[in-house]
DNA sequence: CCGCATATTATGGGATACCATAATATCACT
DNA sequence: AGTGATATTATGGTATCCCATAATATGCGG
């Protein structure tokens, strides 16, 4: 057979509109196009996205189930604001959620997967060096994808992604941070180790370090910034 | 003063229609009023729901958002089905988060919370005496919500109630199967026992074990009924 | 000039009616 | 029987309504 190899699929890309509309209002926010707390009026951003208001205010709800932002009562829909606890518990399911699929991929030991890593690896160090900070962060947003995805965690790979979005501008702090550009790497690296030895536990724990270690620097900048604010 | 003990406050419960329309729809789904897989039809769903399409449309993409819906191109909604598959990831992520409330708990040590659990599991110990399963799942999610929101988890609470709701249909079956109602309170108590001690580590263990048991209760029911069906 | 009551406006919550298109079902013809 | 044309159903999406309410502006009496 001539189609067996390549299944002749006719696939069709075609998103609807709703679905962009819910892109481009997720990275409008996530990248800070509006201030946290800032009201987000219907009518406005059917102009500002050209479409209905049907589609408007089922996006607004979808990002309101993922705490992206907050009605209230009689007001409306606004930016969600992250508190530091907030993040701090976010930061500690990301530890215990990335430690369980970087421990999935040892258990695995997939020599394809370890290459994987180690490419993206590469390409976050050479974003460090050439001081491309977008593309670190996308570059470790692959890196745990990976993770994830290799080890058949979709479930869990979806709530990462969808609890790291309320934390992105702690993200772009924290690895602004002097050294990180070396600790970050290294503590990637252990990782990487662990899961070519097929140790699972030791996995878990370097993934959890990693996770936890960004924790503190975001807590810890927090915490300066909150200090200045009452100079 | 009169009114210092109750504050006075006129609050308002005022739920919007939508709120009321999600919970109905949540429930009958989670509830199986549905068949998995099932079409959604946002008309029908009006004359059912008594509401207008709006409604509906905003209450279906929320519900999507949450898994419990599935929405195909060009089709429309669905009832989402959970394959075994993904309930086996969902109870490895309901373990590791159960654990890390459970060892929060057991750092805090608080009385209060220990006694708070001890009259759960004896409302859930009397369920099981009395047969009334309804009220042995109920009284369970209260134990783990206990766990979660006294150690100020809520952001995991939310998405352990989240993802449990896409296995409602497995915890009915578990806590049905022949010792569970020794099983299940003897490792409940063993979570109260760790709290108790302020060991942390044992507390996450004790969490850990009860959820990985009942998935492992499931996924041996699942493979029963799939063998049936083959027969 | 101040305090208060009263418009006014902006906006959300909700409902309808409507259109275009895709998927499906029906049917008629050879 | 199988092909093609047609009708039906339902979604994706739009445009407007209406009403209730929160915030703001206005105005008036002292």
């Amino acid at each position: 057979m001539s189609a067996s190899e390549q299944p002749m699929r006719v696939l069709r890309p075609e998103k609807t509109l709703r679905e962009l509309a819910l892109e481009k209002m997720r990275d409008a926010i996530v990248n800070m196009h509006f201030r946290a707390g800032e009201r987000l009026v219907e009518r406005d951003l059917c102009d500002q996205l050209g479409v209905s208001r049907t589609i408007v205010r089922e996006v607004l709800r979808h990002l309101e189930s993922e705490g992206l932002v907050a009605i209230q009562q009689n007001r409306g829909p606004i930016v969600a604001e992250t508190t530091p606890e907030e993040a701090r518990q976010i930061y500690e399911i990301r530890g215990v959620l990335e430690g369980i699929a970087a421990k999935a991929c040892a258990i695995q030991k997939d020599p394809a997967v370890v290459a994987e890593l180690e490419r993206i690896l590469a390409r976050i160090r050479a974003a460090y060096a050439a001081n491309e900070l977008a593309a670190v962060l996308s570059a470790t947003t692959d890196f745990y994808r990976t993770l994830f995805e290799n080890s058949g965690r979709h479930v869990a790979w979806g709530i990462v992604n969808s609890i790291t979005a309320r934390i992105n501008h702690l993200r772009s702090m924290t690895i602004k941070t002097p050294d990180r550009d070396k600790q970050g790497p290294a503590q990637m690296q252990k990782i990487i180790d662990a899961i070519k030895a097929g140790d699972g536990a030791a996995a878990y724990e370097a993934a959890n370090v990693h996770v936890t270690n960004a924790a503190a620097i975001a807590e810890a900048l927090l915490a300066e910034q909150q200090g200045a604010k009452a100079r």
